[in-house]
RNA sequence: GGGCGAGUGGCGGAAUGGUAGACGCACCGGACUUAAAAUCCGUUGGGGGCGACCCCGUGAGGGUUCGAGUCCCUCCUUGCCUACCA
């Protein structure tokens, strides 16, 4: 506003027209022509509950059933504009369904382990539970007020006992099957959460959670594994009716590549080096070797050397530094030759000096990487800053041509030392008896070679890493594994399960399991030997628990089995799962692999568990996501003054739903006058209403009737269209476009087209605005539930114009538009387009070449010279 | 550096290769009102013309096509994801 205070604007005119401060609210509070929304709210809150209109048995036996799933939130006790349109997304597909006369499951429940509830906990001085316990309430309240048609009879809590007891039972199944297994590795830790994480919550080097810059430790954590599901989770994407960038997200970070494993012998030593490479047909240009620092050879190779020191000063060094330093765009590399080490390398017999250093990541293939810096452009830095030898081995193809655009291309002839490294493809030199191959076949000819010799062998590796689920917290499923000294590590028998957390536990924060604080949970019996055996002290990563929490809500009330299998086959898998994007890499994944393990045992009848999957776009304001860490922006002061259909319809007006959207209550307005608009129009007309319309529609309509019932039946078929692919934005556009219609000529229609208007509009509508359609619906004479009704076939006969507007163009530019019957035939459009006055006058004395005629919609002629 | 999206009026956004700007916001005008609010009706991409009308317009440049916002190539901007993966 202060720069309003223009020196153009004269005072004068400021002072003659003061802009008294003006009330925000009145125009929505309740008016005799005003929708009242508070109270048709409360109403029908309170029917739907009396009446358990949603829960799932009332669409039983209808038709083929539909599982309508959103991504359950985490209970932070704050609803924002990114859950309500998430969430409403979900919500107007289920309705949808249930209109179309589907049995329609839309269960809802709670992500509800984690670190916010106990580092509320620690702070606070609540009991996580009490403090999940409270968030839950409260969201659940919203979530009702939204008119979310969730079954709270399916409601899942993965910190509840009878939920994770399962998750504990799932763990021991992927036990059993040898896919959970424990190691010593170096894990990423986060010293403000004291936990290690999965890679996948490793963002930039950064905790996912807190942000925290993660650093590695060696630790002894159980890890699933998934990257033995690599090939298969790739391979079960061509069944999945997902987006496409969510495929080529997981693809990549699944990160499959075709190469060798080739082994390198240690000079003077009895140790192999094995190496995983991509191009084998580079070997002969091997001119050092490369171990990652932590790689386990290397105290063994500078053992009792004079530099040992100095190496294990790096190693250190380089394992304190945290992801972001090691793995930053710009992280110079660096590394240490180690003393009288050499490697022999497997294809001549040369010995190349062994080094450690920082680009070689222990996690990946085996640790160790045969450097060739003429054809690797990694390698051709490091030998760059520590001057060793650059030894070329494949030949660019010699295509001189200038306009030829091969990659890494140089010039053979060049005397001067190279710029780069050459990575394309080419032919075989310096490379013995493999020179003038070309580089493509020598790639399996040199591993066949060496595995001739039981030097090689041909491997695939992955990005993907084993899913290392410990946590060391508080709240999350305990690890149901004992440790006896007797024993040895043995599952807790099922019967026993749920390993309950324990209650008095200290949060001290202090990097050691708090499990270990609880003076009852430590120990137990042995269940084979009888004799005193530890606990496992960790809990699983909240990962675990949804990643089958989708198996669980049919039969969510089942004490006895995590899944009855008949209920299982009626609703497995989800027919639709709305969500965001950022779970594409991480829990989409899990579930996938969890999902996958489980049918390997028998346990469920699909691979796959999420048949079709939509992105919701995210909702931002100022710029920045809304989440759950801050930045929130709760819908209830604009329920509040809007009411809760105004609201749903805004959110999903305001962008394509899987398009990112800023947040923004202007236009709310239109939203709120629509509702308004048609509240109005239904109410004031209801006289009109004949419920026996079908019966009584005129013989001979005139000019309003056919308008409004090609208006409704054009919307009908628009509004069914943009439902199937969730097109809601252009759906509400539609409804309005209706409405506008009936302001214009609904007075002049009969009231049996009145009526057939009335009727599909509050159906079309109802999933959008369902309070409001729900008043409506009652006093156009309905018992039941507009939720409840079917959803209306529109008739193609009735959406055409009688008389439709032809184009009519020259050489593609529109010339004239011209009113015809409808059913024109094209000969006699090409007639009409000939005669036109103004297509003649643009043709000029130009000859007619061709002409073009698309049947109700335009002609083209196209001029000659 | 790599991958995937997105660039259309003052704004959010519509457009199976076929009338660019649906629908809404904002603005402006009219009706109603003592006045306002609310409501109803209408105008609004840019430029030119008294006018019927004409020209230009979907990030930039090429291409395919009778016809391109839409398909192809190059580039620019921007968002998200990923990042030494041997």
């Amino acid at each position: 506003m202060t720069d309003s205070a223009d020196a153009s604007i004269p005072p004068a005119s400021a002072a003659a027209t003061p802009t008294a401060p003006r009330e925000a609210v009145p125009s929505r509070e309740p008016r005799e022509d005003r929708y009242p929304f508070a109270a048709v709210e409360a109403k029908w809150r309170a029917r739907w509950t009396e009446r358990q209109t949603y829960a799932t048995e009332r669409t039983a036996h209808r038709g083929p059933k539909f599982y309508a799933l959103e991504m359950f939130p985490y209970p932070s006790g704050d609803l924002h504009w990114g859950h309500v349109r998430n969430y409403t997304l979900g919500d107007v597909a289920a309705r949808y369904q249930v209109m179309k006369g589907r049995h329609v499951l839309h269960p809802m429940g709670w992500d509800a382990f984690g670190l916010p509830a106990e580092n509320a906990a620690i702070k606070n001085g609540f009991h996580p539970a009490e403090w999940t316990r409270r968030n839950i309430a409260r969201m659940r309240d919203q979530f009702d007020r939204m008119a979310f048609t969730y079954d709270w009879s399916k409601e899942v809590n993965t910190a509840s006992p009878d939920y994770y007891h399962w998750t504990q039972w799932v763990f021991l199944q992927l036990y059993k099957a040898g896919l959970a297994y424990k190691k010593n590795a170096p894990v990423n830790w986060c010293p403000s959460c004291q936990t290690a994480l999965a890679n996948e919550q490793v963002v930039a080097g950064l905790c996912e959670r807190c942000d925290s810059a993660v650093t590695k430790k060696m630790m002894s954590q159980w890890f699933f594994r998934t990257t033995q599901y690599a090939d298969r989770l790739l391979a079960g994407h061509e069944t999945l009716d997902w987006p496409e960038g969510v495929l080529t997200m997981q693809r990549n970070w699944i990160g499959r590549s075709v190469g060798a494993e080739l082994v390198f012998k240690v000079d003077g030593m009895d140790a192999d080096i094995p190496v995983f490479t991509t191009r084998p047909d580079t070997l002969f240009g091997v001119t050092y070797m490369v171990l990652a620092p932590e790689h386990p050879l290397v105290e063994r190779l500078i053992e009792g050397k004079r530099s040992a020191p100095k190496v294990r000063e790096f190693v250190e060094r380089m394992r304190r530094q945290t992801e972001i330093e090691r793995t930053a765009t710009d992280a110079p590399k660096e590394g240490v030759e180690l003393e009288d080490c050499y490697a022999i390398n497997p294809a001549n017999g040369q010995a190349v000096p062994i080094w450690i250093a920082n680009y070689a990541l222990l996690e990946y293939g085996t640790g160790a990487v045969m450097a060739v810096p003429a054809h690797d452009t990694r390698d051709f830095e490091f030998a760059r800053q520590y001057g060793l030898p650059i030894l070329d081995v494949i030949q660019p193809p010699q295509d001189t041509s200038e306009d030829a655009t091969g990659q890494g291309r140089r010039n053979v002839d060049a005397i001067a030392p190279l710029d780069e490294a050459y990575t394309g493809p080419g032919v075989m030199v310096n490379s013995g008896a493999f020179n003038g191959r070309p580089s493509e076949d020598g790639k399996s000819e040199i591993t066949l070679w060496l595995q001739q010799r039981g030097l090689g062998k041909a491997t695939v590796n992955t990005r993907l890493r084993d899913w290392l689920l410990s946590r060391q917290r508080y709240w999350g499923a305990p690890i149901p594994i004992l440790y006896c000294d007797a024993c040895g590590e043995l599952p807790v028998p099922e019967d026993q399960l749920p390993v309950e957390l324990p209650l008095d536990v200290a949060f001290t924060g202090k990097g050691e399991s708090p499990l270990a604080t609880s003076s009852s949970f430590g120990t137990t019996a042995c269940p084979r030997c009888g004799g005193v055996a530890r606990r496992d002290l960790d809990t699983m990563d909240t990962f675990v628990d949804s990643s089958w929490y989708f198996l669980r809500y049919p039969s969510a009330r089942d004490a006895s089995e995590p899944w009855n299998r008949d209920v299982m086959r009626h609703w497995l898998p989800v027919d639709q799962y709305i969500g965001g994007r950022e779970h594409a890499t991480m829990h989409l994944i899990y579930a996938r692999f969890v999902t996958m393990a489980l049918y390997d045992l028998g346990l469920v009848p699909f691979e796959e568990p999420f048949t079709r999957l939509f992105n919701q776009g995210i909702i931002y304001k100022d710029g920045r996501k809304l989440s759950k860490r801050d930045n929130v922006v709760p819908p209830d002061s604009t329920c509040d003054e809007y009411g809760v259909d105004t609201a749903r319809c805004h959110v999903l007006f305001l962008a394509p739903p899987d398009e990112s959207a800023e947040w923004s209550e202007k236009g709310i307005e239109g939203a709120w006058r629509f509702l308004n608009r048609v509240w109005r129009h239904v109410t004031q007309n209801l006289a009109r209403y004949q419920a026996d319309w079908a019966n009584t529609l005129p013989a001979e309509p005139n000019e309003a009737d056919r308008t409004v019932r090609r208006k409704v039946h054009q919307t009908m078929q628009r509004v069914t269209e943009d439902m199937e692919r969730l097109h809601f934005n252009t759906s509400i556009s539609a409804l309005m476009e209706l409405t506008n219609t009936l302001y214009a000529h609904g007075a002049d229609c009969s009231s049996a087209v009145w009526s057939e208007a009335a009727d599909r509009l509050t159906r079309l509508l109802a999933p959008f605005a369902p309070y409001l359609c729900e008043e409506l619906w009652e006093r156009l004479g309905h018992e039941r539930e507009v939720y409840f009704a079917h959803w209306p076939a529109y008739d193609a006969a009735l959406t055409v114009a009688d008389e439709i507007e032809v184009v009519f163009q020259v050489s593609g530019k529109v010339r004239d538009r011209v009113k015809v019957p409808a059913d024109t035939a094209p000969a006699e459009l090409e007639r009409l387009a000939r005669a036109n006055e103004k297509v003649n006058a643009a043709l000029g004395d130009r000859p007619v070449m061709k002409a073009i005629v698309v049947p109700g919609k335009l002609v083209n002629l196209v001029a000659g010279k």
